[in-house]
RNA sequence: GGGCGAGUGGCGGAACUGGUAUACGCGAUGGACUUAAAAUCCAUUGGUGUUUAUCCACCUUGUGGGUUCGAGUCCCACCUCGCCUACCA
């Protein structure tokens, strides 16, 4: 028995303090570019640095990941495994508003404690590449790299409905309203408009997707952001609209005035004239032809002849020109002109001429080739719309200008990559053209296969058309106080799924049913969203809940067009063959019994399932998916739909009305707008400021600092204000990874050679809550940088891990108001680091949220004091191996810690040591080999106390520089194994054999056990089942 | 409503690709040491029944079915709980 003096007892303070000091003045963690060996780039999420410290959640993961990095250097890796601190944002501000105090001071304050807590529990970071995002030449980067992203075209302003605290006095992101209340404090979000910057993350909503398959990320990391990012294909439909003014007989006449190469190649006017034609149009298309010598005077005299009595002209290409001088030479007044790709006429059109060697240019020049007067054009004409693309051949974006700058008040629309549009046709490539041919709703549904089932049309009470209607409507002051009082409601009010769904129809207007050309009416209701898809939607009541519930409430008729299988029909009906018929939700009701099958049909209503079409014209008896292509197919050739894919994930709103950010670098110039800051002025720092609450005009406070907003345009030297927005925090924390790599350089963000070798980081740990919010983000600032060609990889964490939430003693969340908060400090205090870290790692599965025990503590605690016994006890210490039993057993932990830590089973590992400790405790007399390889093993868990240990051995060498113990595969294996003898599948006997025994030595060993033959006796043995090296099974019966 | 995950002793939890369920730790009970307590060490500890004992039998992984020689593990249905998300058309 041993006895315990005093001073054989493990003391943690002593040992703790002295190592830690010790690895600080070697730099033992200090990590190299040392790019000839194999590089492990191991990442936490850095902590924000709060006021109340750290508590016993952090130390989880942090352990966690210490212990891989310990191990991985011990194997040979060149292990980067840094820390830093996410310090900008709303609880250092609040909080400094409260005590009057600068939040810088703040920061540092908590930063020094955080430092300090951190250090104590001896995790291997390597501090010398500490990264601070409140730090100017930290955040000087940042504003750099918004800058980047910003001249590639992925930010934009917008004034927007946003949410908005009334407390905070801040906009919120989507993502951080919780229950349509604010994140921080609680309090229900409004809306407010205000102008915000904003990142195009939608344009990388695919890319965001697709490449989850080149990363290794927990399956729930994965399917969570997929369902954020919330893909959706269907189709977009055009529903025309009637309203009374547009019944009244207007001329609807349409002037198709295309290119030089004429029809031959311009395929998309035939399309077009068969689509206006079928609504209704008088279509003039005088045909220029591409063949070898058209006669262009002919043709420019017969636009000349239809021009008297048209409405509208469509034109394109060098037909702009053309169109442009037969307004300008007339008096005839016209609604619209539409300007598809129109060429400049005062650029050079050698690159036409080479494509059109044969055209007649001399007849073309005498009305293209001449200035316009674009007063008188003006003048006749009441609306202008210019279509362009980005990588039209023949029509570049820069040569728009020249319209831009003659006419500035048309509408110009860009088309991404749609080419000069000359071969294109159908609504596939030009919808848009056709909203202002047609008047018409556009929605998107997910399930064109129920369209015939469309009912009525409801728009969102944001959708613009609702606004252009207006006048229109017989109830114009119910649909104006209707739109009020929905935008009145805040976002808990409107999402409300328990409320009825309110609404109003737009009396007078009529929406079209595209496929079965019924008049059907046209509802303003908030249930639909003006942020998805269209803001609009074609209601099947019959086929989706909430339409289903606004039928009932507002009585509307419910048309059933899919039933789940095509035998409903005849199992249902009470003799011949069912026929179905539309029927109001009234008519369910006064049903009678011949009746039977509708009353089935409506008995199961909603039905949202997929099936077979019924009452659907020529599509009746298709099955959903096959009846969704077709029907898309119909409506692309009828102009009035085409298949579209949306995304529930919005743009990100960048912007934040608040002190503590970094400024976004921007100026306003009076004369050239908006203007980056050069990159030489940067950073843009935060100035000093008396006051940091948020104005009540939603201006951040930076606004009222006068000399620090008026500066000279960097462009013009002209009077400008900077950006007086500040950046949310998930700005910084974007793209901190990627300083590590490189922290101290003054010329880039990180050089092109660390970020080589370092990136991508090749393990990355954190909590679920920031699946959808940070490493959404930084996956989108990682790509943008990437097609930019900043970064290396076009993913920047190779494999993403979550640690599970440490719960309080009573199983519920630990906060500050509940007062069950741990504090990690009096746990190294009583017990030591080394023991709060293994017992953060033992007490259940990593990923799991489990509750703190602190009763369980003192099992690790006197683990660990057992530990220290076998490793101080000299005269216990032998110096051969002789024991196999305790070897086999060694090299079985050995292999199980090496398993668990690679699987991030860390309990299981800690579980293996303690079984090793206790065997070794029984034993007289221990190897020193056996001792120092458990203390290998052991080291990533506790740090200082094998280290301790391991310098008492006599060891002069850091133990945490030693090489990772292997296991010898022939000690893990069992000379002699247990045996299992079953009768049924039931255990019967255990005996034990070599572990290679056959079958034949175990049957003869039955044969002479007189309890197996005992229980076998009166029974028929029918077989008999042996699995090598585990067990035989007796079927008897 | 949708998505993901989990139900194993008094508690936290183990159990590899189907093969000895309850490892390891906490707690509890008894004992040793001690004037005493703490600490430490030893023993017992899923349930029920039987037995004067360390023997023996049966039952047990949320519930009910199924597949299999054999199921905590696989399949089907259901119940409960947790997390995320939500009028996303």
């Amino acid at each position: 028995m041993i006895s315990m003096s005093e001073a054989e007892k493990y003391n943690h303070r002593i040992i703790e303090k002295k190592w830690q000091e010790k690895w600080d003045r070697d730099g033992l963690y200090v990590t190299k570019d040392d790019s000839k060996q194999q590089k492990f780039y191991c990442l936490i999420e850095f902590p924000y640095p709060s006021a109340e410290g750290l508590h016993v959640g952090h130390p989880r993961s942090y352990t966690a990941l210490d212990i891989v990095a310990r191990k991985k250097r011990m194997e040979g890796n060149n292990v980067l495994f840094p820390i830093g601190f996410d310090a900008f944002g709303l609880p250092t501000e609040n909080y400094a508003i409260k005590v009057k105090k600068n939040p810088a001071d703040i920061t540092n304050d908590n930063i020094g404690r955080f430092r300090t807590q951190l250090k104590s529990l001896g995790l291997s970071f390597d501090w010398s590449r500490e990264v601070v995002t409140t730090d100017p030449e930290y955040y000087k980067w940042t504003q750099w790299i918004f800058l980047k992203l910003f001249k590639a075209g992925l930010v934009y302003q917008s004034e927007m409905p946003i949410n908005w605290c009334p407390s905070c006095k801040i906009g919120l992101a989507n993502e951080e309203v919780v229950n349509g209340k604010c994140e921080r404090c609680g309090t229900e979000v409004t809306k407010k408009n205000l102008k915000q910057w904003m990142f195009k993350i939608t344009q990388y909503a695919q890319r965001l997707i697709d490449d989850l398959d080149t990363v290794d990320y927990l399956e729930k990391i994965k399917s969570q952001q997929i369902n954020w990012i919330g893909r959706s294909e269907g189709a977009e439909i055009l529903f025309r609209i009637k309203y009374p003014e547009l019944t009244q007989n207007k001329t609807k006449h349409c002037l198709i005035v295309h290119g030089v190469s004429g029809h031959r190649r311009e395929n998309w006017f035939p399309w077009l004239k068969n689509v206006l034609q079928k609504d209704g149009w008088q279509v003039s298309v005088p045909n220029l032809p591409a063949t070898d010598h058209p006669v262009v005077d002919d043709w420019y005299k017969a636009l000349a002849d239809s021009f008297g009595n048209v409405s509208t002209i469509v034109c394109h290409s060098l037909g702009a020109p053309a169109a442009l001088n037969l307004i300008q030479k007339s008096n005839n007044k016209i609604d619209q002109l539409i300007m598809v790709a129109p060429v400049n006429p005062s650029q050079d059109w050698g690159y036409l001429k080479k494509e059109f060697p044969h055209a007649d240019w001399e007849a073309i020049k005498k009305f293209a080739d001449l200035k316009f007067n674009w007063k008188k054009i003006k003048q006749n004409v009441k609306k202008i719309v210019v279509y362009y693309s980005d990588d039209d051949p023949y029509v570049s974006p820069e040569s728009v200008d020249y319209y831009k700058k003659n006419i500035p008040e048309a509408s110009f629309k860009l088309f991404r990559g749609k080419g000069h549009f000359n071969e294109r046709k159908g609504i596939t490539e030009l919808p848009e053209l056709l909203d202002d041919l047609i008047p018409s709703v556009k929605v998107f549904t997910t399930r064109p296969d129920t369209i015939f089932g469309a009912t009525y049309v409801v728009l969102a009470p944001e959708n613009e058309l609702v606004a252009r209607c207006l006048s229109q409507v017989s109830n114009q002051k119910e649909v104006e106080k209707y739109i009020k009082e929905s935008q009145n409601k805040s976002d808990l009010e409107r999402t409300d799924l328990a409320k009825d769904k309110t609404g109003v129809e737009l009396k007078g207007i009529k929406a079209i049913n595209p496929v079965s050309g019924e008049e059907i009416p046209v509802w303003v209701a908030d249930y639909v969203l003006t942020g998805y898809g269209t803001g609009a939607i074609m209601a099947v009541p019959a086929h989706d809940q909430r339409d289903f519930e606004f039928a009932k409430r507002h009585k509307l008729l419910i048309k059933p067009v899919i039933i789940p299988s095509q035998q409903t029909r005849i199992i249902e009906s009470t003799g011949s063959h069912v026929k179905t018929k539309s029927f109001a939700i009234e008519s369910i009701k006064d049903a009678g019994g011949e009746q039977k099958n509708l009353e089935y049909v409506a008995s199961k209503l909603p039905y949202e399932g997929y099936g077979y079409l019924i009452d659907s014209g020529k599509f009746t008896d298709i099955f959903s998916l096959d009846a969704s292509k077709q029907i898309i197919v119909w409506l692309e050739k009828e102009g009035k739909g085409r298949a579209e894919v949306n995304y529930k994930l919005r743009d990100w709103i960048f912007s934040r009305q608040h002190y503590w950010g970094e400024p976004i670098p921007l100026v306003h110039c009076e004369k050239c707008g908006v203007v980056p800051v050069p990159e030489k002025y940067l950073p843009v720092e935060l100035p000093k400021v008396k006051n940091y609450e948020p104005t009540e005009t939603g201006e951040s406070p930076l606004a009222g600092i006068k000399d620090w907003v008026n500066v000279k345009c960097p462009k013009c030297g002209g009077p400008a204000r900077r950006e007086t927005d500040t950046m949310p925090n998930w700005a910084g924390s974007s793209w901190y990874f990627l300083r590590y790599t490189d922290p101290h350089n003054d010329k880039e963000f990180a050089s092109r050679q660390a970020l080589k070798y370092w990136t991508p980081v090749d393990l990355y740990n954190g909590g679920m809550e920031h699946t959808t919010l940070h490493l959404l983000y930084s996956r989108f600032w990682h790509k943008a940088l990437y097609d930019l060609k900043l970064v290396p990889t076009p993913e920047p964490y190779q494999k993403r891990i979550s640690h599970g939430m440490v719960l309080a003693e009573d199983g519920k969340k630990m906060s500050k108001s509940l007062g069950n908060v741990i504090n990690p400090d009096d746990v190294v205090k009583e017990y030591g680091a080394d023991t709060l870290r293994m017992y953060e790692m033992f007490m259940g599965p990593f990923a799991e949220a489990i509750p703190w025990d602190t009763k369980g503590i003192v099992g690790i605690r006197r683990f660990l004091d057992k530990v220290y016994q076998l490793g101080i006890r000299g005269e216990g210490i032998g110096n051969r191996d002789v024991d196999e039993k305790i070897q086999s057993l060694l090299h079985k932990t050995i292999k199980k810690v090496t398993e668990d830590i690679n699987e991030f089973r860390f309990n299981t590992a800690v579980s293996a040591l303690m079984i090793l400790v206790n065997e070794l405790q029984g034993e007289v007399k221990v190897s020193k080999n056996t001792i120092e390889k458990l203390l290998l093993i052991l080291s990533p868990f506790a740090p200082h106390l094998t280290e301790e240990l391991w310098n008492n051995l006599g060891n002069k060498d850091s133990i945490h520089l030693q090489t990772w113990p292997k296991f010898d595969a022939k000690m893990v294996k069992d000379a002699e194994i247990e045996f299992v003898i079953q009768i049924n599948g039931k255990l019967k006997d255990k005996c034990l054999m070599p572990a290679d025994v056959t079958e034949e030595d175990v049957l003869q060993y039955i044969e002479q056990n007189s309890k197996i033959q005992k229980l076998i006796a009166d029974q028929q043995v029918i077989k008999k089942i042996f699995v090598p090296g585990k067990l035989l099974n007796i079927v008897v019966k």
